[in-house]
DNA sequence: AAACTAAGACTGTCTTAGCAG
DNA sequence: CTGCTAAGACAGTCTTAGTTT
């Protein structure tokens, strides 16, 4: 069972994959932004995505910085709204602040 | 350092015992709607929510459904925006798309 | 009742080294 | 060069048992 991933879905894996060849990055490249040692970077970057090894939250959300997306995205489970969340975090701070508020109103 | 939390700012635990509470329910209901034996379910909700230790996302998702809530839902940063990512999960499936639809050609 | 904690058992990750495309 | 994998070293979680409020 060692090359059994750990789940059937792998949100958090496949999020990372398709946002870092968005950006047309190598895993080592992803691995060494985030202080990785680029000996190691390929080994644990091609494990998060296949979902071989689960990465601690705390390394999760310097992924997901380095791949310019906010930690919830990595967890989203629905495609159009982990699309929301992206370009949501794209926006100024103050702007974003206007549309959340708008939204939230809005479902209130 | 056992006694240390894991994490600084512990979103995820943060976002577990402030839906339970909501809920007015006990850490050991949680467990157990989960199917974690009663006998430990206190300790492991416990210590999730105080971020000592942290849920694998299975785990995580297990919880997060429990507690009527999206798994993105418990890694959201943003207040605002896990109370809109919350009351957006209690929509019928139908309005939500509509809704996610139309957030994402608003920001696209 | 309900929440929290210590400690050993247990389970998963990380590094190293190397293979495959 | 880029991605993937085995295996031992290593770091984390889980259960049990018990304390605290």
């Amino acid at each position: 069972m060692p090359s059994e991933p750990l789940e059937s879905s792998n949100v958090v894996g496949h999020r990372m994959r398709s946002r870092r060849e968005e950006l047309g990055w190598s895993q080592e490249k992803v691995g060494v932004l985030i202080g990785i040692d680029e000996s190691s970077a390929r080994a644990r970057i091609s494990r998060y995505e296949l979902g071989l090894h689960e990465a601690p939250v705390k390394t999760a959300r310097q992924i997901a910085e380095a791949l310019g997306a906010p930690l919830e995205y990595l967890y989203c489970e629905d495609d159009n709204l982990a699309a929301v969340l992206l370009s949501l975090a794209k926006l100024k701070p103050n702007a974003r602040k206007q549309v959340v508020s708008r939204w939230l109103a809005e479902l209130a």
